[in-house]
DNA sequence: TAATCTAATGCGAACGTTCGCATAAAAAAT
DNA sequence: ATTTTTTATGCGAACGTTCGCATTAGATTA
């Protein structure tokens, strides 16, 4: 069975006090005591029981991550540089994938906190049902991170901001001489969408183009949307269809591009596409990809970082919400060329 | 602080043993008291505290999970189908990103173990230099089970057929009169590349074709290899190129659409295309990939079962290797088409 | 009515740490 | 030579559970 501080202990004829305060430097114990107990632990392989650990600090040095689905791009990635970040400095990840369901969501945080975890990192459905519940994440006691907007809540938050890169996007189409510029996405319920929306809309407003419901399509929560929505539009007559289309995250694009070539036109030079996310298969498509690009690395060191200050305030004062807004880049590529005269 | 089994054994004058054991539904308490007990916890918010049920039972509910990168699709969609079928059983899942380092990839476990995981689960890179490591892995004291092959290693597996399922690709593409069948993957180093690189060779054998080195590009491990080396295939003259390529993963499928467009040449009219994964997105690309799928959620919920028929053995007699193979099937979809003549 | 049995509950140790508060020995100061 | 200081170490409790072994009270039997 697992070596413990007592098999060290009565191996070397010492105190199991002594042998954990060797093991962690302390200056009470003498240089001597100190190497030999470290060189004992190492030969006898030990490990030590973060479970007693914890039971006696009441920390795991674990943090929580809540997502939507890991299946998807974004999240893996997403979680991929929590995971590194968290690393850095000691934290390990338990992560829990709500499936979009508001049910499972609550049964992930019930899971974490018995779990035990530091800090809880959180990407939300959004899901209206689950509004109370997100704001009462405060009450449970450990320091609570949303990748969300969540803009008239009281929440602490580390997002990118939606708005802007949109209207970046917007910006850069508007530039290639592109007007009839097509919004393909899903529903408004949570807020990074009617971010990205609001952007498209007053980007379409800086062009002295007014947003046409017509070209906005939100009607379905699903990547193959983007093919079935732009199809119908490509469907029409050429001086009726959009030349440009912007796409609410990179996988839509996907479907856009099959839309364009079945309709027998080419991506960029008949049809411009634009994404949001940067994921890495981007630099793969093609054309490749041009889209607005979420700090990933940035956003999960901050919000390392937000959880690591906040383990270190403790009762330090009153913790002030923190909401952080990363600066989200336009990443030009090639799926977007100037309107053909 | 948060409520303990004791705040509740107070409130209602019983003894904390007693609330333990009302909690859990043990027949020596009365069930007036059991249902009293309970009504209280919930009202109390009583959460169990997992630490100090794991420091007493040495046992921790979770399982750890260990791959080479989670942000590729192919490890964040095992990562997702393996959370779901950990949490039908009350289990939590630990991942563990190596980045494809030999290092990290012992730091990994390292971790694990210290943190206390009841099973563990590896998707290795297969590094040489960690060969010795990885069949030490079963000293751990806890179940083991790898996602590879490691067909000469004595250890537990739970795979899908690699070479049936190139067999299955080739005799596809044979099926339709392709004759001049490349390859692209990334080296051998790993046992499921060299049981697919084993499955084109023999399924060319099938067609009486003899493989030619020239068409089997494994120089790089990078998913934009595809693009490249196909690029510099279908530079030569119409009679000297493939018909049709075998990527050895559905990313590597990405580029080879890539470079067949800037050739000017049409998948699958004009060339052939064929994966393996079955990622999501292959069914977003134009055309929707054809692939050979790995049943990722049998393959799931194979090394959940694994983990809970060990637990329950547990010294119940020699545990016996297990060595499963699942059968992969082929997806056809539309990147496939029979040869121009 | 005393002896035995059953049902319901409680006591106290244990799991592997950490930490406050001794204690002991050696060194320094008086 | 005695007191004070310093240095090095140990004791025992605590963290929140679980579990073996009592203990108590009421019911049953002789």
């Amino acid at each position: 069975m697992p070596i413990t501080i007592k098999d060290i202990a009565s191996e070397l004829n010492v105190s199991a006090t002594t042998v954990s305060r060797a093991l962690k430097n302390d200056a009470r114990i003498s240089v001597e005591v100190r190497e030999k107990v470290k060189k004992s632990a190492a030969k006898m392989g030990y490990r030590p029981n973060l479970m007693a650990k914890s039971l006696v600090s009441s920390r795991t040095d674990a943090i929580g991550l809540l997502v939507d689905n890991l299946s998807w791009s974004f999240f893996s990635e997403l979680a991929e540089r929590v995971q590194n970040a968290a690393e850095k400095h000691g934290y390990s990840v338990f992560i829990y994938s709500s499936q979009k369901s508001a049910g499972l969501e609550k049964a992930g945080v019930e899971r974490f906190m018995s779990r035990g975890i530091d800090g809880l990192l959180v990407y939300a459905t959004e899901k209206e049902e689950n509004r109370a519940f997100y704001s009462e994440l405060d009450k449970l006691g450990i320091p609570v991170l949303f990748f969300n907007h969540f803009l008239r809540m009281d929440v602490n938050c580390v997002t990118t901001d939606d708005y802007d890169g949109t209207i970046q996007a917007i910006r850069h189409l508007g530039s290639l001489g592109h007007r009839r510029i097509a919004y393909v996405g899903s529903g408004e319920e949570s807020s990074f969408k009617q971010q990205r929306l609001a952007g498209y809309r007053d980007g379409l407003n800086e062009l002295g183009v007014e947003a046409s419901p017509h070209w906005i399509g939100l009607e379905e929560d699903d990547p193959a949307y983007g093919y079935r929505k732009v199809k119908a539009w490509l469907a029409a007559p050429a001086d009726e269809r959009p030349t440009a289309v912007f796409a609410q995250n990179d996988m839509l694009a996907f479907g856009i591009y099959r839309a364009a070539a079945e309709a027998g036109l080419r991506v960029p030079d008949d049809l411009s596409v634009i994404g949001f996310d940067d994921l890495d298969v981007c630099q793969l498509m093609h054309p490749p990809l041009t889209t607005v690009r979420i700090p990933l690395k940035q956003l999960a060191e901050a919000a390392i970082r937000f959880m690591l200050d906040r383990f270190a305030a403790e009762a330090g004062g009153e913790a002030v919400r923190l909401k952080t807004t990363l600066s989200p880049s336009l990443i030009i590529r090639q799926s977007t060329a100037p309107l053909k005269q």
